[in-house]
DNA sequence: AATGAATGAGAGTTCATTCAT
DNA sequence: GATGAATGAACTCTCATTCAT
């Protein structure tokens, strides 16, 4: 079993090497075997096929991303805290990784069972902290309780993606920090959920607000 | 030329509701021409490529896209409103045309020349509406001059994306209306950027924000 | 009818320009009428098909041949002379009219139809000219009885063909003269079926040699 | 290796046949495979594609035209005798091998890759061996020194490969025998190139025949 | 006569996956 | 477990030809 999982993160490696390289789909299983120093058909001892394999690599991605969260959360007390930890340590992974976030970034996108039958239940995990987080700050007064966790969660991830994205296709121009994009999303929602923020002139959504002033 | 735009619109149609229906991918091109009604051949004197079709598809709707933003922002002066609209213009638009959202926000995402090569200048020409916004907001002193409208135009645009993606995903799971997911993020990034915003305990982009009011 | 002619002309012409640049299979029909002038379907007014083009542009050249043999044999009498003639007559037509020599030695064999179904005629008769200079020869009691008119005949055309191909096919290294090739195979003829010629120690053929020696 | 031989001759020799009967352009890869009793993908795991497989013909049976070439002139001390058996062995080749022979004759003059681009060494290897010929000849004073080794070399591939062809494509009518043939064509060549011939009234090429004469 | 938009048949090739060794 | 030769299904795209105008 030693040997087994040497050989199995040694595919998986490699497959993140290659599906960064040329895409999922333009990727051959050949080229993932030749780099990963196998036969192709030892890949199908370990995957059930190529977007097995594919999805594997995200999975053991977010198991690291898990662990790697709450470590970076653990200390932080304070949900506004909270969060701004998270987006640096979202897009810090994705600075330090980043074929693996290349990986994720885009070319999973390319897998339609992925994005039509796969539930990324590792994914709604690592969301999950963050509703944890808002829900944690509604209960502590801090943040509106109008705000809805689950479209602030989707719309966090959804920001925090989008400019991952963006960074990851810069291919060439100089890519612009990647920590001041997690600070401006991190204040973005913080303010965005605070308890005293002001609204817009009819901000429905804020009327608890109107009574509060700077 | 007449007819000519006619049989090119009823490509793009019956090509939204093909890949719509099967994905890019297992969409055969054979599929769409019958569709429309023309010959297979006839695809290709409108489009270079399978591909091609489906970046057209993509501009086709990002020009009415633009189109519709133009006139859902005509007569609305206050940025803080302008972003309210948008946000319920854009996921209003997903809403009416699944068939179309659909395509673009998972088919598209698929294509490695969309996400690797092309350009999506018409999606810039989209977003920087809302750059354009943010700095409007900021020289009237309504939004806070630290925001950085690159990031806040990409994260506005994320959160939306993301939304619409679960949305459209949500095959069988009853879909949650969009109309709230819309006023959630526009009041979040309305917040979020307003003068005015509590900010976490250092926060430190917010700081200097105290003595600004309204 | 005298239009008519000059668009068959046209069409004549450009098809061999075309043919030449890019080959008979790699050319497209509406590669030939852009050039020529004319829309697609006006090739077909004037040929049955593609093949049916190239084989015109045999049967023009073909004429244009026979009829420049017949001048450039006029007032040659001596059949050894005769054979010089044609050989220089030949070659120089390849050297003066490369494109649509190059279109009749290479091109016209990747027609299926002209090399197993088409009779080349306008060929034979070309040939027949040959034929006959051998057969006046022998009457005359200068060329060898024993030579088989058919068999010379195929043979010299064969000679001529492949030094042309091969000059033909030497695009960019420095051509060798056509002219030198046309006397060296002319003479190499001429002694090969002139009485008096001595043969090889077992020369059944030439039994009438009977003044033979090394 | 044994194996791997074995498949890749069977798929040549399928090619042969295939291509003998159908033609080159109008025979399916998938028919070859059927023959050679392989699967269609197996064909590209011995060859990069249709063409290749075409030219790969085309060198299988010239290296064993080579090697026969070489027994057939082995023993044979004349330089005019070895004209002669290298006549006969190359239309002995044509008459004993027929498929290939049409291979070789008319489908492989379709590929345009092979007229234009492929440097057909191993011809070329075969055809030395006749200059070579030409040149011991001279060095014996057997053959006229004014001879052109290089334009003798062509002309007589191009008689025979005239004549072979002209007896590929009888298909109907009863072909002619081709050691006739191989016989006339050496029979012209060693009395064109041997000392001694008589040449035209003004053969300036020859002007070491003095004694010329019936 | 001339046009040129439309047609639609047709096959080479790739590559994920298997399975005999 | 590991190999890698063999499999074979699947589909885009081209372009000669037609015919309504």
């Amino acid at each position: 079993m030693d040997r087994r999982s040497d050989k199995r993160e040694r595919i998986i490696d490699a497959a993140i090497a290659v599906f960064a390289e040329n895409g999922f789909q333009a990727s051959r299983v050949s080229d993932v075997a030749k780099r990963a120093g196998v036969a192709d058909g030892t890949i199908y001892l370990y995957f059930r096929n190529k977007e097995d394999l594919l999805l594997s690599v995200f999975e053991q991605k977010m198991d690291m991303l898990l662990v790697g969260l709450e470590q970076a959360l653990s200390g932080v007390d304070d949900p506004r805290e909270q969060i701004r930890a998270f987006a640096r340590f979202h897009l810090g992974q994705v600075r330090d990784n980043r074929e693996a976030a290349e990986v994720l970034q885009v070319e999973l996108r390319q897998s339609n069972k992925f994005l039509k039958e796969y539930r990324p239940e590792k994914l709604w995990a690592y969301l999950a902290v963050f509703a944890r987080i808002v829900r944690d700050g509604q209960a502590r007064g801090l943040f509106l309780p109008d705000v809805d966790p689950f479209v602030a969660m989707w719309s966090f991830f959804g920001a925090m993606d989008e400019l991952a994205v963006q960074w990851v296709l810069a291919r060439k121009a100089p890519r612009f920090p990647l920590e001041h994009a997690a600070d401006q999303i991190a204040g973005m929602f913080v303010r965005g959920m605070s308890v005293g923020a002001p609204g817009g002139p009819d901000a429905s959504v804020q009327s608890i607000n109107l009574s509060e002033g700077t």
